[in-house]
DNA sequence: CTTTATAAAGAGTTAAATATCCTAAAATGG
DNA sequence: CCATTTTAGGATATTTAACTCTTTATAAAG
């Protein structure tokens, strides 16, 4: 596991967010079915969503959420990390206590690499670029 | 997180048997002090890689763990997933559920590979290796 | 044979993550 | 104003991991 649950679903939505059109409000419980998520809970992560700033919420008929600013142009990353804490805190795949730069264990310095490679994965582009290169795949070549 | 507490705890234990001198027999509670692990969830975990065959056990007066050929020949990912089950399952990391090497979202190529990286990190190298050259790093240069 | 040291086994506890349910609040349409 | 729809929020249940405790079985030493 690289994230949790909850990290998990958080991103599938934003995902979802943000590739709908501009402004739409898209409810709860539809995103929770095109994206196959406990409806209850994903209401829970929106609702903690929208304390973050990540998303906008409208009560009442015609309500719904949509994506803010402020997550477009955050990471998959750091909206993950807002959720669920820090991503992958493995210090060390031998599990030794007292591994570090200084007093490596055999595995140390390419574990090192390949941590920084998933950071880097999940936080080079924004949640923006993301999405719309996912468009951009979706698109017929033709 | 790669691997959960119980699987790090059976590495720790496991990399701590292997550096051991053959053949002698080490005490559960001295696995757990030396090594900071919780002394009875420790037991637990030994008790389940004594089924598995990685260790043998010697109860009474003098008795012990100590390591088998088995585990020895052993890589980490191996012993790790019989004892938590598959690490890192997560297809994709923005969570996408139709991701796929047909229909790949947009970060699909590079988590595959780091994914792999992982994996291959943690199965290419036995216990043994990794234990020698554990203790290799511990002897002086000079 | 008795005592003691040790692991085995299993029951029980705690804590955290995950999931569900129910009521309140807000917005809209009539 | 009233009814309906939708999110907000609190309470609770379920599941799993993590940890603890107690008793039993086994082996060695005296």
């Amino acid at each position: 596991m690289i994230y949790t649950k909850t990290g998990e679903y958080a991103i599938r939505a934003i995902l979802f967010l943000a590739r709908q059109p501009q402004d739409a409000l898209i409810m709860s419980s539809e995103i929770a079915e095109r994206e196959d998520i406990p409806s209850h809970y994903l209401a829970k992560i929106l609702q903690r969503m929208a304390k973050y700033g990540y998303v906008d919420s409208f009560k009442g008929r015609g309500g719904g959420f949509k994506i803010t600013k402020l997550a477009q142009d955050s990471s998959i990353l750091e909206i993950v990390e807002r959720i669920e804490g820090p991503v992958i805190t493995l210090k060390c795949v031998t599990g030794l206590k007292e591994c570090s730069d200084e007093h490596p264990c055999p595995l140390h310095d390419e574990w090192s690499k390949l941590r920084d490679n998933i950071h880097h994965l999940i936080s080079s582009k924004s949640v923006r670029q993301v999405a719309s290169e996912y468009n951009d795949n979706l698109k017929p070549i033709k």
